[in-house]
DNA sequence: TGCAACCGAATGAACGTTCAATTAGAAGAT
DNA sequence: ATCTTCTAATTGAACGTTCATTCGGTTGCA
């Protein structure tokens, strides 16, 4: 099975989680084997056991993360509701998901315009397609949307959503329920079936 | 004066050309000094007459690569013309400027989403504010747009427009006119007061 | 007893930066 | 015009540091 989705105790997760921060704090650059391995309280030649080198270990770290994106944002979802509805709790969830692990939505997105997005593009959470990209699909099925090109709804969405995380996690404001409704709404009135 | 806006035959440029070409190909970390000085048909040394620091060389290209976006988006901005027309003509150029310097767009996404943006954010074109924010802000003013927060407008709008340009710059389809004012009006539907 | 997990000092390559030396060109003097 | 002087531009080899990775050895569990 997906070696990511069990052992989170174990020290392979304590590497990914300390890359993760450092990555957070100090950005690509700042983030050296040797302080990885410091922080996660393991030897540097340990993180080789259980990592090739230190591009797989980026690229495991991307799909761990998106793993976790994926389960967050399809919390709660239910079928027998509208689509309407549907679609709101998944962007709400996704919203928080970013508030909430500030860490891992600097990551992806450091990730997602580095050369390892266009070098591996075959490197992907297989749950994010299934939770995520399902949904989607559904609605683009249904004609829920307007007719764009299905394959530019995903990041029209997602960028709207992480500039309003990326502002909220500045410090400058935080969003009520209706903010975060608003900013759905802007999407939503967006793309839908006018 | 600007000094970037001078002098665009020296060695200057050269060496902010070649750091762009060279990042794009292999992104922040395939760009060593020398690799750039040997693009640029410069020496190594002659970086440091123009630049203190490497991180020096990536703020200065920020800045340059920015005023050139300025320059580009605001070009045929008519005062006169209804506001919505002003609006797609300021998108447009910006769809156009992206897909036409694909280096730039790639560059900016990584830089914005680096340690950089957040450890100098006011490092920034006095020119990209000058012509684009100012815009914006008498959109806002005179109550063009619905009522969310202005800080959120810019990212939302640039969130879609890089995500159909990086679309595009895929190979997987390229969009007609008409398919920009489609995707255009995916934006200007979302955003405008109902 | 065997094997996987783990350690951390050692290695060597890659990198940003420096600097002593050289060249180019402009300004001034004759 | 020619020579002199001064400064800015340029060079690239050398330096010191940082970093990813290796490896011989140790631990602990089955």
């Amino acid at each position: 099975m997906n070696v990511q989705l069990e052992d989170n105790t174990g020290k392979r997760v304590a590497v990914l989680n300390s890359t993760l921060t450092l990555i957070k704090e100090h950005g690509f650059h700042g983030a050296p084997m040797s302080l990885i391995a410091k922080h996660a309280g393991v030897a540097a030649g340990t993180i080789y056991h259980y990592f090739d080198s230190k591009e797989t270990l980026i690229l495991e770290l991307y799909v761990h993360v998106k793993d976790k994106l994926a389960l967050a944002i399809s919390a709660g979802d239910d079928p027998e509701k509208p689509y309407k509805d549907r679609f709101f709790n998944l962007m709400i969830n996704q919203f928080n998901f970013y508030v909430e692990n500030e860490d891992s939505l600097f990551f992806l997105e450091q990730y997602m315009s580095s050369p390892f997005a266009k070098n591996f593009p075959e490197n992907d959470s297989q749950l994010f397609a299934d939770k995520v990209i399902t949904l989607f699909q559904y609605g683009i099925d249904n004609a829920y949307f307007r007719n764009i090109d299905s394959r530019l709804l995903a990041p029209t969405i997602k960028g709207t959503l992480v500039a309003a995380a990326t502002f909220q996690l500045s410090g400058q404001i935080v969003f009520s329920k209706e903010d975060i409704i608003e900013v759905i709404s802007v999407i939503w009135d967006g793309i839908k079936r006018q």
